[in-house]
RNA sequence: GUGCCCGUAGCUCAACUGGAUAGAGCAACGGCCUUCUAAGCCGUAGGUUACAGGUUCGAUUCCUGUCGGGUGCGCCA
């Protein structure tokens, strides 16, 4: 069970409880992030000096002037032995054994540990990381995961109420993978359930009078419509619940209605996903639908484990671990007393399929945050109720609502919800425009492929950045501004790189690596820290780490490309840097992709 | 009423989850292009981290309370 305390930092964290540490297969052999090899190192040098308990608390230094890692871990081991901490710190630095790492180990104020990285040491590692095709990212025992995420209800055209789930789950769902994890990803559409006995009846309606293509054509309105016609004609609303019946009692002529209005649906969600460019395809779609079968089944094992009872004729579970406003166990309505389930039924059902037919291990819902409580409430019941066991990890990564300038939800003047397609649209016709007033030399076609790219990187960006717990604003001119913390910003530190490689002609890529200047050992250092960027995301769901990283990356770039030239430079040096450079080109292509965003040589 | 989240520079956001003098970017002001894309770089200014207590060698971070904002809380998803 888990302490107050860890709950707590869950929950600050945007994920839910029930993570348990990831451990290493120890069989085998590791590659280890700096951070961790400075780590263990400090650890064994507290053990020696007789605090094995102690943690070593290495991080990287705030400031230059700090070195380039510190250990924190002295004073609290001072602490709990009672000692002087300088005097400990000194007695730890004796015992530490950095050799071939550092080049200066220094104490400073009440007894931080200061690091300062020995250039050759930095220098054999991006070497490693530039003969790797992964950039030394160490792969981890790989864990069959899934991630959650996009999931629209197909009664309706996507929104930009999907927009963040689709962007951070694709982000999440590439960063686990790359780091070697065997990773699905699933869109768990709503294409079940009430509103589509609506659908279905409005559609034989429109059928018969000849033109469903047509009204279909524009899936908001075909919704407004029926809706419409469910709440002024009871006739039609008797219609649509008798529907609802035969469809989850499987009546082929009403299912094949169904099917297609789901068909012509998902249709309009593929072109926003294509548009998006995020890794979403048919293959992936696993809806409501698809845990129908299973729903009477979660309700009898329920019963079987004694968790369910009857409550004014619905089904429901109680559970203690929640108050409800009267402060009672808060319950769970598994089945409505007309027989209809709900959407917590189904949530159960996935969760139980993918534990006995997938093996899953890990399971990642990129879901909004107001779904909070829900979740909650679902992995509890599935560990109770034995559909997910302690070992399978069950994370909520929350995120917040995407505002307008006005710290609003996000919607058009008049005050409907926007269309994703046509938000995405817009993005590129501004980045088109940008693109063609700074760079209007270029051939349309070229700017056209350049708008899209920085325009739906600016989108993606722009989200990802943020921390994602909380609600984030939604700004057109930030987002595709040139300076700052944006995509753009990235994209063009890119091309600089590579205008560099279309003048520096061939050099040898294999060629060492020397750091001399500050601006070069700032530099390196950042290089090579990637790999713990990575680590990071990968572990808490925060790709705004990632976007945080890779914006100081450009920004050490450009500042080296200030103060040391490349092509001017003669010998070694110059191909020193161009290696360098080379390794910058390649971890800004890495780390943009992992964020679904593409580079361009020019722009 | 109660659960959860949030409150940091004028604005948008960080702060590696308890570490050193709270950092960036916009916007403002001042420098740097006959030299690899100036869509850049350097510098100046901007803060009682909502408020009040507490724990700690050390708190933006943990605890308690207050104020403000968001969101959820039995037959929608």
């Amino acid at each position: 069970m888990l302490s107050r305390r860890l709950f707590q930092k869950a929950v600050a964290a945007g994920t839910m409880p029930f993570l348990l540490p990831i451990v290493p297969d120890p069989g085998r052999k590791e590659r280890m992030t700096i951070q961790q090899l400075i780590s263990s190192r400090v650890q064994a040098a507290l053990a020696a000096a007789g605090a094995p308990d102690a943690p070593a608390v290495v991080q990287p230094s705030g400031k230059p002037e700090f070195g380039d890692f510190q250990a924190n871990g002295v004073m609290g081991a001072a602490k709990a032995l009672k000692t002087n901490p300088r005097a400990l710190a000194q007695t730890v630095v004796d015992k530490l054994d950095l050799a071939g790492i550092a080049e200066k180990i220094e104490i400073a104020g009440p007894g931080f540990i200061n690091i300062h990285l020995a250039p050759e040491f930095l220098a054999q590692r991006l070497q490693a990381a530039l003969a790797d095709d992964a950039l030394g990212i160490r792969k981890p025992a790989a864990q069959k995961v899934m991630v959650e995420y996009s999931s629209p209800n197909l009664a309706k055209e996507m929104h930009v109420g999907h927009l963040r789930s689709t962007i951070i789950g694709d982000a999440i769902a590439r960063v686990l993978a790359f780091i070697g994890h065997d990773v699905t990803r699933c869109n768990h559409v709503g294409d079940w359930g009430t509103q589509f006995g609506m659908l279905v009846a409005y559609l034989v309606e429109t059928r018969q009078s000849g033109d469903a293509e047509l009204e279909l054509a524009d899936l908001e309105n075909f919704y407004r419509k029926s809706k419409i016609r469910f709440d002024e004609d009871p006739l039609f609303a008797d219609t649509a619940r008798q529907y609802v019946v035969k469809l989850q009692g499987g009546d082929p002529d009403v299912l094949a209605l169904w099917a297609q209005f789901v068909d012509v649906s998902m249709h309009h969600c593929q072109a926003v996903y294509d548009k998006l460019g995020v890794g979403l395809d048919r293959t992936a779609v696993r809806g409501e639908s698809a845990y129908n079968a299973d729903l009477p089944v979660v309700v009898s094992d329920l019963r079987a484990a004694g968790l369910l009872v009857e409550d004014q004729g619905a089904q429901v579970v109680f559970l203690p671990e929640f108050k409800n406003p009267e402060g009672e166990p808060q319950a769970m309505i598994i089945q409505k007393k007309d027989g209809g389930y709900l959407y917590a039924t189904t949530d159960l059902a996935a969760i139980r399929y993918r534990h006995r037919q997938l093996g899953l291990t890990r399971v990642v819902y990129v879901v909004d945050a107001r779904q909070s409580l829900h979740f909650q409430q679902l992995f509890t019941l599935s560990r109770k109720a034995g559909f997910a066991p302690a070992d399978m990890q069950l994370e909520h990564v929350a995120f917040g609502t995407m505002m307008g300038e006005d710290g609003k939800p996000f919607k058009t003047r008049s005050g409907d919800t926007v269309k994703l397609v046509e938000l995405l649209d817009e993005a590129i016709e501004r980045a088109y425009a940008l693109v063609s007033e700074k760079n209007s030399g270029l051939p349309e076609d070229t700017r056209r492929g350049i708008a899209k790219a920085v325009g739906i990187g600016a989108v993606k960006y722009a989200d990802l950045s943020k921390n994602r717990t909380s609600d984030y604003i939604f700004n057109w001119d930030t987002m595709l501004s040139f300076e700052g913390n944006t995509a753009p910003y990235l994209q063009y530190a890119y091309t600089r790189v590579q205008s560099v490689f279309r003048k520096a002609g061939e050099f040898d890529r294999c060629a060492a690596i020397m750091i001399a200047e500050p601006a070069e050992k700032q530099l390196a250092l950042l290089l090579a820290q990637f790999d713990e960027v990575i680590e990071s995301v990968a572990a808490t769901c925060q790709p705004h780490q990632l976007c945080g990283y890779l914006f100081n990356l450009a920004q050490q770039f450009s500042r080296f490309y200030e103060a040391c030239p490349i092509l001017a430079a003669e010998g070694d040096v110059r191909v020193s840097r161009l290696q360098l450079a080379a390794l910058t080109a390649r971890t800004l292509k890495a780390g943009l992709s992992l964020l679904g965003i593409d580079v361009l040589d020019e722009m």
